[in-house]
Formats: C-alpha cells, sequence, structure tokens
DNA sequence: GCTGGCACTCACATAACGTGAGTGCCAAGT
DNA sequence: ACTTGGCACTCACGTTATGTGAGTGCCAGC
C-alpha cells in the first residue's frame, strides 16, 4: 500500500518533470496530484525512491529528478498507453497514403515523424536481407556495361553498373536474364549464393566471367552497399531545448551522422515485437547517453522488414512519444503490404 | 595611401577576428600585424572603416568586429588564394577516386568536404534538366506494370514505376522501347517534350493511352520529383561554436532540413564561373542571415551541371574554404567527366 | 504510518565594486 | 596633412557580498 503509493509519486514526478522541465517538489507535487496525504509524506516517499535510485536531485535543496532508472520503471509499469485521436490517425494515414513510392513513402514518414513528435524521426529502409526478390533486369548498356536491376516485394529498387572486362553479346544477358529471373523469384537475398551455385556451369566457358560478375554483385556487393539506407529528419528539433539542458548537442549531431550507428539504433528493433524504448545509458551509442530512443518494427505479411523511430531527450513524453511511433510504424506496415 | 593602410587594417581585423572570434582592438593589430604605426594611427583608421559601414563594435569600449560589408571587400580585394598542399590534392582525388557509382561520389564527396572545411557541406546530383539523356529502358514487371530506367550522361540512374490502366503486350513495350531511345538519345530534358511530339502517332489507337502515360512520365514527373537532389553532411559543426556565437543553431538547422532552401543556395551557382560567397544577410534565406554559403558548380565538359558548397559561420576562413570547395568542385567535374 | 514544525542547505538573483581593454579626442610633433 | 602620445571616459566582465526562497531532513506528537 504505501508501495502502491511509492510509485504513484514516481509517476507523478515523471510527468511533472516532463511537462516543466524543472526538478520537482515535494510541496508542488501534492498541489499539482491529489495524492490525499501531505507534503512530509511524500518526502518520506521520495527519499526512499532517491535510495533505490529512481530519483536523484541535481543539488541539495532542489527538488527531485527521475533517473534513467526512474524513467524506466515508468515506461515498464507505470504509463499507460496514450491512444492517438482519431484525426491524428485520419491525418497520418492520408498523408501517406499520397506517396506515390518506396523513396516517397520513407520521406514521408519521417517528416510526419518528427512533426508529430517533435523530435528527430529515424527510419530505415526495407532490409534488402528481408525483402524477397520479386524481379530481376540486366540492361545492356554498351558492349561491356551491363546495368543489374532488382526489385523487391518491399518496392525497393536497387540497381548497379556492372563494368565487364569483355564483350558481352545481347543473347548473352537475355539468356543470364532469364535463368537469374527463374533462379531468384521469391528468394530472399540470403538464399542467393545457394540458389546461384553452379549456375555458371549453364554457360560456355567464355561466358562464365561475365557469369561470375554478375553473380558476385548480387550476391556481395548489392546488399553490402545497400542494405541498410536510413533516412533523418527534424534535428533542428534538438535545439529546441534551449541552454536549459544536460543535453549537449553536438555528440547526438554527430552520432545521427553516422551510418552505422543509426543502423545499430534500429537493428535491434527489427527482430523485436512492439514499441522499444531505450532510455539515456541503455543506450550502446556512447553520444546518445542523455537521450532516448523509442524505435519500432514495421513489416510486410508477417515478417519485420525494418523499423523506425525517433530520438529524443531522456525526459520525454514516452507514452505519447511510443504510440506515435508505434502507430505510425503500423500505417507504414499496411502501405508497404500494399505495393 | 592611406587608403591603402585602411585596406591592411580592414584585412588584418578580418584576419584576427577569425582566428580568435574576438573583437580585435587597436592596439593588439599593432602588435600582431607589423603595420609600422602606433596605434592611434590605427583607431583613426578603425573609426573612418566603422563610418563607412565596414566594422562595427559590439559595444563601446571594446574591439571592432567586421561586418557582413567588411567580409565582402575581404573576399573581394583583400584575401589572397590560398592554394590546398598537394597532399591535400592527393588525398582529394585519391579519395574520390575510389568511388564506384554516381550516389558513391556524391556521398564521398560531402564528406570530404566537412572534413577539409570543417563545416556543414551540400552536394547536389547533377541536375537532370542540365543532363543529357544516354539510355532509357522499359522493363515489364506484370502486364500492367512498366518501370522506366533513364540515365544520363551524368550518371544519374532515375526509375519509376508506371501502372497503366489497360495490359500492356510485350512487343509494345518492345517497340516503345526502341522509339524514345532513338527519338531521345543524347536529348536533354528540357527537349524531351518537342521530340516526342508526335510520338503516339506511331502507335495503334489502342496503345496510345499507354505511350502517353509514359511520356507524361518522362517529360513531367520524372524530372519534378527528382530534379533536384541534394545530400548534406556536416551538421555537428554547427554546433562547435560554442555559446560563444550569435548564431543561434536552430534557426540555421531548420533551413538546411529544407529541400528548398538548399536548392535556392545551390541553384544560382550553377549558372555562374568560379566560387560564389554569400555573406550573411546577403543570403537569401531569413534563417541563414548569420552564416555564410561559399558554393562552386561542376561541369560535364564544358556545361556545370550542378553545384557544391558549405556553410558555415560569417567568421569563417574565406580564402582556405573558398580553396577547398573550389578544388574538390574541379575533382568532381573531372571524376563526372570520367562517366 | 502520517503529519506539522523547524532548522538547515544551497542555487540563484541582485547589487556593489574593481579592473582593464578599448575608445575618442586633442594638442603637439614631423 | 598625417602621425603620435597623452588622457579622460566607457563599459563588459569577473569577483564578492548579501538576501531570498524553494526544498530538504529530522523529530516529536498524533
Amino acid at each position: 500500500m504505501q508501495e502502491e503509493r511509492r510509485l504513484a509519486v514516481l509517476r507523478a514526478i515523471v510527468q511533472d518533470y516532463v511537462s516543466t522541465h524543472e526538478p520537482v517538489g515535494s510541496k508542488a507535487l501534492v498541489e499539482r496530484h491529489n495524492l490525499g496525504v501531505s507534503p512530509a509524506t511524500i518526502r518520506n516517499d521520495m527519499s526512499a525512491l532517491e535510495e533505490e535510485g529512481y530519483i536523484t536531485q541535481p543539488h541539495t535543496s532542489a527538488g527531485r529528478v527521475p533517473t534513467d532508472m526512474g524513467y524506466r520503471l515508468f515506461v515498464d509499469r507505470l504509463s499507460e498507453v496514450k491512444p492517438l485521436s482519431s484525426p491524428e490517425r485520419r491525418a497520418i494515414q492520408q498523408f501517406l497514403d499520397e506517396a506515390v513510392d518506396l523513396d516517397d513513402i520513407m520521406a514521408r514518414t519521417v517528416r510526419l515523424l518528427t512533426q508529430i513528435t517533435q523530435q528527430v524521426a529515424l527510419v530505415q529502409y526495407p532490409s534488402l536481407t528481408r525483402s524477397t526478390i520479386k524481379h530481376i533486369e540486366l540492361v545492356p548498356m554498351s558492349t561491356t556495361r551491363i546495368i543489374l536491376v532488382v526489385i523487391t516485394d518491399t518496392a525497393r529498387i536497387e540497381q548497379r553498373t556492372i563494368e565487364c572486362a569483355l564483350p558481352v553479346s545481347e543473347a548473352l544477358v537475355a539468356d543470364l536474364r532469364s535463368r537469374l529471373g527463374v533462379a531468384l523469384a521469391g528468394k530472399t537475398f540470403a538464399e542467393v549464393p545457394g540458389a546461384l551455385e553452379g549456375l555458371d556451369n549453364a554457360f560456355d566457358a567464355d561466358d562464365r566471367p561475365v557469369v561470375r560478375t554478375v553473380i558476385a554483385f548480387l550476391a556481395g556487393t548489392l546488399t553490402e552497399r545497400s542494405e541498410e539506407k536510413v533516412v533523418l529528419a527534424g534535428t533542428a528539433n534538438l535545439a529546441r531545448y534551449g541552454d536549459s539542458f544536460p543535453m549537449a548537442i553536438q555528440p547526438v549531431l554527430e552520432a545521427l551522422e553516422e551510418q552505422v550507428v543509426l543502423l545499430r539504433l534500429l537493428g535491434e528493433a527489427t527482430t523485436q515485437p512492439g514499441v522499444t524504448v531505450r532510455i539515456g545509458h541503455e543506450n550502446p551509442i556512447e553520444g546518445l547517453a542523455s537521450t532516448s530512443v523509442v524505435t519500432a518494427s514495421y513489416a510486410r505479411g508477417e515478417h519485420n522488414v525494418a523499423s523506425l523511430g525517433v530520438v529524443g531527450p531522456t525526459h520525454m513524453d514516452y507514452p505519447g512519444t511510443m504510440a506515435s511511433v508505434h502507430a505510425v510504424a503500423r500505417y507504414v506496415s499496411r502501405i508497404i503490404d500494399e505495393q
């Protein structure tokens, strides 16, 4: 019972701190939330919460501020889902439905996310390795140059020019195209090397170098260089928190410029269901130790294909952000399904 | 003669201010540069320069700081070209030469530019309207879906899926492809509408709707949606100028997130030869009033195809930045030429 | 286990005060 | 006609002193 109130106090502290961005004291707490007890009682509870590591005071004689641990508890047990309003939902859907192709979907999604969360948004393109091949095309550009175009079920279209050492006949290109089409349609990229095993044997010895080059591109280069693609928006929101914050924006901006970092942030979420929240130091990236990352995966059919999310200060509105990220991920899934 | 010294004083002020980032006083000036006159004389000169609007004092009893006008004069008449060291040149060339395709060239260029200037870098993809069409491909995906692929002399590869109302035969696709190839090879995008005039008459009445759809894409949608593409890097450098600056980064970040803004910045430079410098309020974009933008165009053959540049504080090292931007633009031109 | 009372702490705002870098002006020197 | 040294003046900035108040911790009593 006291335990219960203690949690209520923690919840109140988080809520107040998130909305005011100022350390919250015992008196202010009882005034704003009707807890039915006196400030002194709250002080005792706060003492206990501090001892347990959920809150801390920036300096003596200041109010309390939630710790990363405090936010974690809040997110896990104390926050209620805050559903989006239906106008909001309609706006999201309408805005995304206008997209004409994958690039457009991604661009719109990332803008939408920053706008409704007022934070930095990240959206990852459908991972190639989690997509299946829908169509393969080989286009001869010149006698020694071929363009390889791959289209996935997730609407990604990737192309790469292949430089061949020797001239390549149109007939060979046509032959190779149809064989690749048969061998790879419906396969995932992970299955590509297996599916192409021994394919070169079907060709004349003269042609094999070319065939092998193309196969190498498909099995290697293509996925390596394009596998992961992330778009980002809303960095200006980082600067919104005046000087009033323990969050230096430089390391955050630096981290956000590294593709690798973004992929680490989003990558893990893809394997997990629901919304993932990483709070402050839980974060694997040093520069983002003072931020929280909220991510969710989106899917094509039953399979998650990539993730999206937002990066914001640890004192963010978790229920609201989680709801937004979740909702947007759902709508993106739906749209990807339609492709 | 006094006039000459006055300019020398302005030059010295700009140089000192750029390196120290602090208002520069008469005494410090004579100490650091051997001007051969006393501080009092310098004070008179400064007075005159201030009256003319080239410098200003942040507050009474502080040193002077160059105005936008002062920087302008400095850039136009007082700065000497600062050539890059040859190791630098070699590094640039080597780094860019490793690029495997256009995306790679652009990505490498923008990273290179931030790294050597320590500022925010912008690189525009070759403008479609300034490129000529090298190859057009139509790939049937299904009976009602065609992918249109366009490759330019500037190595851009753009593709768009076209949804047709009615099923399309393979034969029609093949026919259309070859006719488009003949009609458009070597043409600029601006010439496309003219070159396709009446092309639909060559087809059966039944096929014309499809043909017209494809033509519409080529003449309109394709250029509209992809004409301009800009990559950006180094925003973290904005945060480097501690709190010590009159440059709020939020408006700058906001401006940099708008594609339209970036294109306005880079667009005008494309029509001009050499390096373009826009200082502070000369800048057409409000949010960038406290920054300077240094741009240069790069070319394929004789024709400028796009621009690149950097955005930094008005108190930047103009000679150095201009040299870097110029050099990088030259190397990019060379590489684009090779494609 | 809750509450009111009370002494204590300490960030923050405000004011007072030197200090010094820098200026403008002027009269004298070249 | 410039240049220069001298001199008084200004004013941002750092330092110190001083209140003020929000907030805490603790304790005795309910």
